[in-house]
DNA sequence: TGCGTTCGTTAGAAGTTGTAACGCACGCCT
DNA sequence: AGGCGTGCGTTACAACTTCTAACGAACGCA
């Protein structure tokens, strides 16, 4: 009977709110490791990460944590889970608030300067064996679904061409076929292609100043990113 | 006396030709050490590099590799840097058969589809303690060069605008008052932008494909490498 | 008030990096 | 050709790491 086979009498049984007394322990223990996880990734990176430190810090024996989380794997695995919540949180409460693409975009950025170690973990070297569960994959699609409504928001009128002899562009179209990244969500094919470029251009500054790769070249990195979302944002390409 | 005083009689003296016999057997074994760690770098990425694998592989002690590396570290910055030289050699060998920006761009796309985690080595999620040595930007700097010389055979001629009221780019009026990193290349500035975007926005799109975050999306990576290039070799923003 | 589940402990296995001390053999020099 | 010193590879060990196993104690549910 390791599993309470009906949870009888005492909640509502469906809520996530906390149960039995000891499940409640348990939940703050976890958060209280994972809060000690982050302290260390913060400081020196994931790949610093050490089980047996979190333990000491918190004044316990190295083996009592793997009653919580059933290794290091487990635990990074739950720390991507959360920035990608994190991130996606802080980008549909923007959203939710009528930002527009360059409010996200400054979402983006700020959330990952706040912690450059938590953005690696998602946008970084992957790690060899890891493979992202389907949990994360959802929350991947929920940034990509407010991203593309503001990008929806930033066409032209449909019909409404700025210069009817716009040339069409042959990735958009490549879009066009194949589109089912972007769910059941109704935007046109150059909202897809901006929308995968904001991603994939802002994400090619972000990386590389937060990896140091523009220290002591002497321009400011914010500007970069500035005139790249500039671009982004005025142009259609 | 463990540096010979003036290698006597038996080479030029300058020349990094291997000298005495144990200088010789020091450099092939650094070799082949470096050649079973690239092959774990190229199975499992950088973090599961193991001197001890390592050994366990040439037959021979642990312990033995000390002599030839310092330690973990050392080995990586080593490999870290003969990545550099050999994306600075491919780069420059393209450069040199005069290749244009477009052509880089693929010789910059094969070399990282070749060996993701090399890529990943240079690019990727940075070493906690690790500081590039100064021969690294150096390597950084020739690949910068050939850049920029790409970029600027692009520009059109000075003072032949193609619009002539194409409004100024801040972020390029910016780049003019910071263009140390260029080292005394004549870019124009518009070159130093456009050079800065071809970085960002591919770096953006390979980074995000090697590390698998466009698996299972449905298009094709390397259109979206091609679209970002042609609008980089197309536009000026 | 029991009794069972869960927790934290210590002990230990199998790894890792890296240091220390010890021979042996290679090669430089006379 | 011979001796001697340098460098190499070895084993032994220390200090880590993750993770498993077995035990005792405390907690909570009935």
């Amino acid at each position: 009977m390791a599993e309470p086979k009906a949870k009888t009498g005492s909640k509502t049984g469906a809520a996530t709110g906390a149960a039995t007394p000891r499940e409640r322990y348990r939940a703050q223990v976890r958060t209280e490791i994972k809060e000690h996880a982050w302290k260390q990734v913060a400081e020196a990176g994931a790949s610093a990460l050490s089980l047996n430190a979190i333990a000491k810090q918190m004044g316990v024996s190295g083996p009592a944590l793997y009653r919580y989380f059933a290794g290091r794997d487990e635990l990074i695995t739950e720390l991507i889970r959360d920035a990608y919540r994190s991130l996606a949180d802080a980008v549909h409460a923007a959203a939710a608030d009528g930002a527009d693409l360059a409010g996200l975009a400054h979402v983006l950025r700020d959330w990952a300067l706040a912690d450059p170690h938590r953005y690696f973990l998602i946008y970084g070297t992957p790690v060899p064996g890891y493979h992202a569960p389907e949990e994360i994959t959802g929350i991947s699609q929920e940034i990509m679904a407010d991203l593309l409504t503001a990008c929806t928001n930033l066409e032209p009128a449909a019909g409404k061409a700025l210069e009817p002899d716009a040339p069409a562009i042959p990735f958009a179209a490549h879009l066009e076929g194949h589109r089912d990244w972007a769910g059941d969500h109704p935007a046109p094919s150059a909202a897809l292609h901006r929308a995968l470029t904001f991603w994939t251009r802002l994400h090619g500054v972000l990386s590389l100043e937060l990896a140091g790769h523009f220290a002591g070249m002497g321009f400011d990195p914010g500007r970069l990113f500035a005139a790249e979302l500039d671009d982004l944002v005025a142009r259609r390409g």
